[in-house]
RNA sequence: GCCGGUGUGGCGAAAUUGGCAGACGCACAAGACUUAAAAUCUUGCGAGGAUUAAACCUCAUGUCGGUUCGAGUCCGACCACCGGUACCA
């Protein structure tokens, strides 16, 4: 395809000069703003500017990268052409736009290929962000690079250790549902032994440690946090992973599961994404009961949705992991227990999961005794009891809950109907509300009703209370690797203690192998003189997973250079917009994949309630409004990988089309959300249309002629661009006609509303009519092509600037904070309408009407039709529909 | 299984509050320009029928039904695909 325009001259001259004025920079309160910055022209502003008279705040980010070896996929500049578009829209309607970059770059595959070539993962690390930088820069986005972000800069995680010991030296206070610094944890009177105490309060850090089972994958040399697990296997890499009780850092973010749900009220998030997050945290209510063992007397106490079937429990079923089998099991079933208790250690989740249907168990030989019928039942472990939900035990009522059902069938145990279902329903197997029946003082309630009651029972008799549940667990936050942060922590005679602050950053130490040792001990193990600190403390040898870096990074962009605080807090409270009225609380716009649905945009959520909490952030909520991007698939239709080959490479349409025209495209395939495949050929439609604005504005034999300049000599092939004249179609002095301003007025109408909603699409198609209608002007008023170009700068920015320094003689001005052009209803008014007219709901024929035509005279037209009438012979009009503006319809019979 | 989303021409899509289905673009076809091609410009382009031609008629937004003067849009049932989740009591 022959080149529409110099884009290639245009692009590297535009995005020089954006680099060359800090066109982009973001404005802190109080930072020194130079005269001459075009941010500074418009808004009448320079010198130190406090956040009161600043300009109202737009905080826009995308979600940073990992930077890998592969470099930038399509799928990524798919947000982030998005994010800028609006960046731009919003800078020239006036904001103060902080949007930022930065870089992700802990991480596993830089590990991995140290432990391969012996190279220190910094070293792939940099290469890739320089890689990726480049890649972002040549699109033209307008980014903030003096903000840029790396979570592996010491620099950074500093502070995402200093953190890490705000979360280590608080505790959530239950009673305010604040987290408060440890001190003023109220530690129980009876325990005086130093030892005690201490340990009471390690038990109430939200940082604490835990041997807990653990997702260990022995191939990765790592624990994974559940969330990382995928069907039995890491995410990363896939390989097995077994559970193993190890000792860890958790972070306590099932203290924050209710916050973290009534939050999602606050915010703008997509149902679909709500929704995810409050599965995740899984809230179920209903209650605990206790149980007598018949034989021994214990108790054992389980949780229940349905409280109302407790009639109902025909056996009960304890997690094979549950802490009272051993005391519970009679002599003659122990062998057989122990047996059962020894393959269930043994299955990894998968093997859990793919048995899901085969129930299996074994009954312990002992009994419990239902509180509410005195009913002894006998008491089953079995693996489909989770020991890690609720209280990893469960009265079985086989008669409605499909899982008990399934184990009862298998093992001949009981079956008794204690809700009777709706007409209709077989009740045996009914999960859903009905009405009890075999159940005492229950009988004849509603399930609602059943349940309260006997919550209410319970409680008086002592031998239960409402209880509620969440799926939701502990963070798991400690990794066996080397390229994470160190944890900021000591250990000394077994107990640990915070690094002081002074201390930070704790740096990894240099190693030669970064693999973990044959014992098992994590990388950092290896590093003995690293290890050792004062007094015969010793270091923390676990790192962080690659999450953290990414809870917070929003809030560093805020102050992103501040090496003595984390984020100054008369910028953070601007940037999160607490101090003007009116302004977004936090994040005003936040785009990314849908894969980050649950894992970082919960722990992100914890963080930032938690520095709430403590006075280090101002608002709540992190993220006020969200939006998911949808995947890029590839020409074939099917998700862009190396091994289909299917893989669109941004560069090569940098290359070939320009980034206007790659950004564009990216635009115009669909609406944001949606998943779409690429077509190379649909970039070359974008393509024609940017090459339609050019010939618009550019008289074509002083094109031919910069061209022959070039082929000259191309070494001045940019200054040859000075070579271009003006259309001569193109007017400064022409009066725009009426017809003129309509064209214009409906584009930047059409604009302005599909941005504000993000229809980047429809909006493009928008400026494609305004091109293909102001071909065809004979005069081509200069001020019209002047507001398009603006309107057309936020979606191909390196053109719009370009032509507009060629409209205007001004090429060497930064058109972005140019104000955005208001349309006027007055030039979109049309006099007279071609109103349609139905019959019986068809279209048959359409009648030219004044615009203020009342009913009568609308309907003496629409009779006064050769064509109506003529549909009219021999009938009748039932009716005549006349909406105004709109359509007539008559309903004939 | 459960939760969420999406089904519209050959393709990507539009139709914002129930009011002209298919804007805009791709692909395709014809024409202009050209020695020719590319590029560009013009025109056509849901399917079927009718006509010398045009006007015209019928059908059509996953399927079936409903509400309404009028349904891509609202309601009910179902089908397909995509994403999430899965023994969470």
């Amino acid at each position: 395809m022959r080149k529409q325009y110099p884009f290639d001259l245009i692009e590297s001259r535009r995005q020089r000069l954006w680099e060359e004025t800090k066109a982009f920079q973001a404005w802190n309160p109080g930072q020194e703003i130079p005269a001459e910055h075009p941010f500074a022209l418009r808004h009448a502003l320079s010198g130190p500017v406090p956040a009161s008279q600043l300009p109202p705040k737009y905080y826009i980010l995308d979600m940073f990268p990992y930077p890998s070896g592969a470099g930038l996929h399509v799928g990524h500049p798919e947000g982030y052409t998005a994010t800028d578009i609006l960046a731009r829209y919003k800078r020239a309607r006036g904001f103060n736009v902080l949007h930022p970059m930065g870089w992700d770059a802990f991480g596993l595959p830089a590990e991995q290929y140290a432990i391969k070539t012996g190279q220190h993962p910094r070293v792939t690390t940099e290469a890739n962000i320089h890689n990726f930088k480049r890649q972002i820069q040549s699109l033209g986005f307008s980014y903030d690079w003096s903000r840029e972000v790396d979570t592996t800069d010491p620099g950074y995680f500093q502070w995402t250790q200093w953190i890490f010991l705000r979360l280590y030296g608080s505790w959530y206070n239950p009673k305010t549902r604040r987290a408060e610094p440890i001190d003023s944890l109220p530690i129980p009177e009876s325990m005086d032994d130093a030892s005690e105490r201490d340990a009471y309060v390690d038990q109430h850090r939200l940082a604490f440690v835990a041997e807990a089972p653990v997702n260990w994958c022995p191939e990765l040399g790592t624990v994974l946090a559940n969330e990382e697990v995928v069907d039995g296997k890491s995410e990363v890499g896939g390989f097995p992973v077994v559970r193993k009780p190890m000792r860890q850092w958790m972070l306590r973010i099932t203290a924050f599961a209710e916050k973290l749900l009534e939050g999602l009220d606050d915010i703008e998030w997509s149902d679909s994404l709500k929704e995810m997050q409050r599965n995740w945290i899984g809230r179920s209510e209903g209650a605990e009961v206790t149980f007598e063992a018949a034989e021994s007397g214990s108790q054992i106490t389980v949780f229940t949705t349905r409280p109302d079937t407790l009639f109902g429990a025909t056996y009960m079923v304890l997690a094979p992991e549950h802490a009272l089998v051993d005391e519970l099991v009679s002599a003659e079933q122990r062998e057989e227990v122990a047996a059962y208790r020894e393959q269930a250690s043994r299955k990894s989740d998968l093997e859990r999961t793919e048995l899901a249907k085969d129930k299996t168990g074994v009954f312990i030989g002992a009994h419990a005794i239902n509180p509410v019928n005195q009913e002894r039942i006998p008491v089953w472990i079995a693996d489909y009891v989770l020991a890690t939900y609720g209280t990893g035990a469960i009265m079985a009522v086989p008669a409605h809950d499909a899982r008990d059902l399934a184990f009862a069938e298998k093992f001949q145990l009981p079956v008794i109907k204690v809700v009777q279902a709706p007409e209709g329903q077989d009740s045996i197997g009914f999960t859903g509300a009905g009405t009890s029946v075999n159940s005492g003082f229950l009988n004849g309630l509603p399930t609602d009703e059943a349940k309260e009651t006997m919550i209410q029972w319970l409680e008086a008799q002592q031998c239960g209370r409402r209880q509620i549940n969440y799926k939701l667990r502990d963070w798991l936050f400690s990794r066996q690797r080397f390229w994470g942060e160190p944890f900021p922590i000591l250990w000394k005679d077994g107990q640990h203690q915070a690094v002081p602050e002074a201390e930070l950053p704790v740096l990894p130490p240099s190693l030669k192998d970064y693999k973990p040792t044959a014992d098992g001990e994590p990388p950092l193990a290896r590093a003995t003189d690293w290890l050792k600190h004062e007094q015969g403390a010793k270091r923390e040898t676990n790192t962080m997973p690659q999450w953290a870096g990414s809870c917070w990074y929003y809030l560093r962009y805020i102050d992103a250079s501040n090496a003595n605080y984390f984020c100054d807090p008369e910028a953070e409270s601007y940037w999160m917009g607490t101090r003007a009225e009116g302004a977004t609380p936090g994040v005003d716009l936040y785009v990314g994949g849908t894969e980050h649905a649950v894992l970082h945009l919960l722990y992100a959520r914890f963080w930032h309630k938690v520095l709430h909490d403590l006075g280090l952030t101002s608002c709540s909520e992190p993220f006020y409004k969200l939006v998911n991007q949808g995947l890029i698939l590839g020409e074939d239709g099917q998700k862009m990988s190396k091994s289909r080959g299917n893989v669109v490479n941004p560069d090569d349409i940098v290359s070939a089309y320009g980034a206007d025209a790659f950004r564009l495209y990216e635009m115009f395939m669909g609406p944001l959300e949606m998943s779409k495949p690429w077509n190379t050929k649909g970039v070359e439609g974008v393509y024609r249309f940017l090459g339609r604005v050019w010939r618009l504005i550019v008289d074509e034999e002083s094109e031919v002629a910069m061209e022959q300049e070039i082929s000259l000599d191309a070494s001045r092939a940019e200054a040859s661009l000075s070579l271009l004249k003006l259309h001569r179609s193109i007017s400064g002095t022409a009066e725009p006609s009426a017809e003129q301003l309509k064209v214009l007025h409906q584009c930047i109408k059409k604009v302005t509303e599909d941005l504000e909603a993000m229809r980047f699409n429809t909006a493009i198609s928008a400026m494609m009519v305004f091109v293909n209608e102001a071909t065809n002007w004979e005069v081509r008023p200069l001020s019209c092509l002047r507001s398009f170009l603006v309107l057309l700068q936020p979606f191909a920015p390196h053109l719009a600037e370009e032509l507009h320094g060629l409209l205007t003689g001004q090429n060497h001005e930064v058109i972005a904070y140019h104000p955005w052009p208001a349309y006027d209803e007055a030039h979109l008014v049309e006099k007279t309408l071609s109103m349609p007219v139905q019959i019986n709901g068809k279209l048959r024929d359409r009648v030219e009407v004044a615009l203020d035509a009342d009913r009568e005279a609308i309907q003496a037209m629409v009779l006064a039709s050769e064509k109506v009438r003529s549909y009219l012979d021999g009938k009748e009009i039932k009716k005549l529909i006349v909406v105004p503006g709109k359509l007539v319809n008559l309903v004939v019979k």
